[in-house]
DNA sequence: CGTCCGATTGAGGGGGGTCAAGCTGAGTGG
DNA sequence: CCACTCAGCTTGACCCCCCTCAATCGGACG
């Protein structure tokens, strides 16, 4: 289901997503003991799994190329979508605590991720207080954002979501240097409306009726934003 | 608004939350060294606030009796309630990102914390490396706990949200060794409305709806689950 | 050109929000 | 000791938002 490469070229300390991924904050000293670590790449095809639940953890993962959806499922085959995942992001954060994941991570595209060993981070922890923080970080900005998806779920009404859904998608492109106005959802209607909360239908009809009202351009899953402002009033603040 | 007390006795080496709290897996030499970090601690009145958002995030903290809720809150004065916390759970640990922090906890009752100063546990970090293990995966239980709290949000009925809700009270204080059944209660209707994303009138009705049943007894805030099992079935499983 | 999966759009109904009117119990002051 | 107050809770009536069910459409691929 998924290819393992080992990392040539291209490490941490060269890599052009820098800052926006693990090294955020790192000297460049300290990002060059950060590519002894990461030794391994996993390359996964579109719908791929790069872990399932009850998979043991032994590292966490980088996105270096493409993007990712975790899930969680239970016996009875219900599925929650916890989030979409872009180039810099970290996937496996939970599963930390029992040292097995509790979720799902399926490539939406074709997929690369730097994998990121416990053991060895563990090993050089000592030597490197500034990767403790850093991951400390990470583990809190997850927090975070789980804790605003809550207030978007408890807080807003459907057009609200989908509207606040664009926009957080639209930013997280931005700050990779993409375009903020024209993008591609690299997951289907039924994707979001699970995500959100929401059915496929009422996530149709709002792009369907944020087009016809001039707010956005629609063709499939290609998106322009047109009033990006109107959306952000539209989807006003749930706690942010 | 909140006590700084200096703590004499009862250190966690000898209190007797031990595995549920912080030095959970952590032996009986490592807790002593545990000891020397928390000097302090913090009495709350009912309604008293431990930090706002926007604080600079020095420490966090362990619940050593009491309960606390936690809130974002945005500049419109909208509020959504992210957490209750009892004790041996550990308050802040969202804030790390920027060591600000982002939301607003409240005592719900006389409450008493104790204070995990971040800077002396960074310093005994590289001496007790159990620490830092145990304090990631405090970390990663909040991003499962909030994760699931997603999945409750966007898969259940209201219905099931009130119940699942008395049973993650319910466990909880059983794993502290209060009783499963018979409980208190420590939030307004309006509280647990706002937590699960419906107003305090829903989740009146469905209380008084499962009394009328004889799923629960209610007087005021006390509550006494009379058919868990059946608590268990409505609420069924929102991916857990 | 036919098939198929995903997306769109419509019609209808129900779950939960809104608004409003009582109720209850704890605290207060006479 | 008891009326008074007030915040929190309960219960009812109404209605709207979103789900459900269904039909149709559209592009991708053989």
């Amino acid at each position: 289901m998924h290819k393992r490469i080992t990392v040539t070229s291209d490490r941490c300390s060269t890599c052009m997503l820098g800052d926006l991924c693990l090294p955020l904050g790192m000297s460049q000293r300290d990002r060059q003991v950060l590519d002894q670590i990461i030794k391994e790449r996993i390359r996964l095809p579109k719908g791929g799994s790069l872990f399932q639940a009850g998979d043991a953890v032994t590292a966490v993962y980088g996105i270096r190329s493409g993007s990712i959806k975790t899930q969680l499922e239970d016996a009875s085959g219900q599925v929650q979508i916890t989030g979409f995942l872009l180039p810099g992001e970290i996937v496996g954060l939970d599963g930390l605590l029992q040292l097995r994941q509790v979720s799902h991570a399926v490539a939406l595209e074709t997929t690369e991720v730097c994998v990121i060993r416990l053991d060895e981070m563990d090993g050089l922890a000592p030597h490197l207080p500034s990767l403790q923080q850093q991951f400390r970080r990470l583990l809190s900005k997850e927090i975070g954002r789980s804790q605003q998806m809550t207030a978007t779920l408890a807080l807003l009404r459907s057009d609200q979501r989908v509207a606040a859904f664009l926009l957080n998608i639209s930013q997280r492109l931005a700050a990779l240097g993409y375009s903020a106005e024209a993008f591609v959802l690299r997951m289907s209607r039924a994707e979001i409306g699970n995500y959100l909360g929401l059915t496929l239908e009422t996530v149709s009809r709002w792009l369907s009726r944020f087009a016809r009202d001039g707010l956005i351009r629609l063709q499939q899953r290609e998106v322009t934003l047109l009033q990006p402002q109107a959306l952000q009033q539209l989807a006003g603040t749930a706690c942010d």
